[in-house]
DNA sequence: AACCAGGCGCATA
DNA sequence: TATGCGCATGGT
């Protein structure tokens, strides 16, 4: 991957398979924005970016070398060959179909906090939802990082947030939630560098001690926040598909990547609904 | 006005 | 182990 630094901006113009606007809308990450101009508004690990697509020319502004390197290509997954991955998938004819349509989709390689505290939140609940209230959540106990911009607050910070202090959020039942999963990771009880090193069955039960932590969550976890590619998040969307098209289990070629077969069939099942319901 | 949303905890059998 | 219910909130 080759990419050209221009004053505060990073372009890239040799990387496939890579589109920033289904990345960042597909249901995996809930804080970017679309700007007025087209171009994608992200907070990632305290630090902001705008992103610019036009066709295979990406560009990262106001960014420097280091955080690219550090950052966003991790972010982006971009050292991974998602070519290949869809060649792979598209033994099967389904996933063929929603790798085709939604071609340059990536799994975007979060921080594990922020990935467990945010579908945590999205448990029962839909996706503007969910960003309305991981913005206020930012908002209200995030480090101001810029004139808008605010860092997505750490668990250190949150240390001893009561479920009151978190009404703000109108996360509702979620409150507590956050506050079990703040304290255990506060305590030590749960470290998430430890569940790093596990085995996938051992970090999944570890994770589950969190209340409101229950199978989709932790799995949401180790694929978003622990870049597991074999975990495989089954909510409502991924249910529907299991029961009409895979009763038996997923398909062969998904073997170790189910995490990213999920991806791609999720924003196709969800988006085919979406769809239907405005005709 | 019911029903649903990237589920989970808890009670019951 | 398996099923069913309630849960906060807001949109359709």
């Amino acid at each position: 991957m080759k990419y050209e630094v221009k004053e505060n901006d990073i372009i890239l113009s040799d990387v496939r398979c890579l589109d920033i606007e289904l990345c960042v809308f597909c249901g995996q990450a809930f804080r970017w924005k679309k700007n007025e101009d087209g171009s994608f508004h992200g907070i990632v690990d305290g630090k902001v970016t705008d992103i610019i697509q036009n066709g295979n020319e990406i560009i990262f502004k106001n960014t420097s070398e280091e955080d690219f390197e550090e950052l966003w290509k991790n972010y982006f997954d971009i050292a991974s060959d998602y070519e290949n991955y869809c060649r792979i998938l598209s033994a099967d004819e389904n996933i063929k179909k929603a790798c085709e349509e939604y071609y340059g989709i990536r799994i975007l390689r979060q921080k594990p906090w922020e990935a467990l505290c945010s579908f945590i939140i999205s448990q029962n609940n839909n996706i503007p939802r969910i960003m309305g209230i991981i913005d206020r959540l930012c908002e209200t106990f995030g480090e101001k990082i810029g004139e808008n911009d605010y860092a997505f607050p750490t668990y250190e910070s949150l240390k001893n947030v009561t479920t009151e202090d978190l009404a703000p959020l109108r996360a509702g039942f979620r409150n507590k939630y956050i506050v079990d999963a703040v304290q255990k990771l506060c305590s030590g009880e749960i470290d998430l560098e430890k569940i790093k090193t596990m085995p996938i069955e051992e970090a999944r039960l570890e994770l589950m001690k969190i209340k409101g932590v229950g199978a989709k969550v932790a799995e949401c976890t180790l694929l978003y926040g622990f870049g597991i590619n074999e975990a495989f998040p089954v909510d409502v969307w991924v249910k529907k598909i299991m029961a009409e098209m895979y009763p038996a289990g997923l398909p062969e070629c998904c073997k170790d990547i189910e995490g990213i077969a999920q991806q791609y069939l999720f924003h196709w099942r969800r988006n085919s609904d979406l769809f239907k319901n405005k005709e």
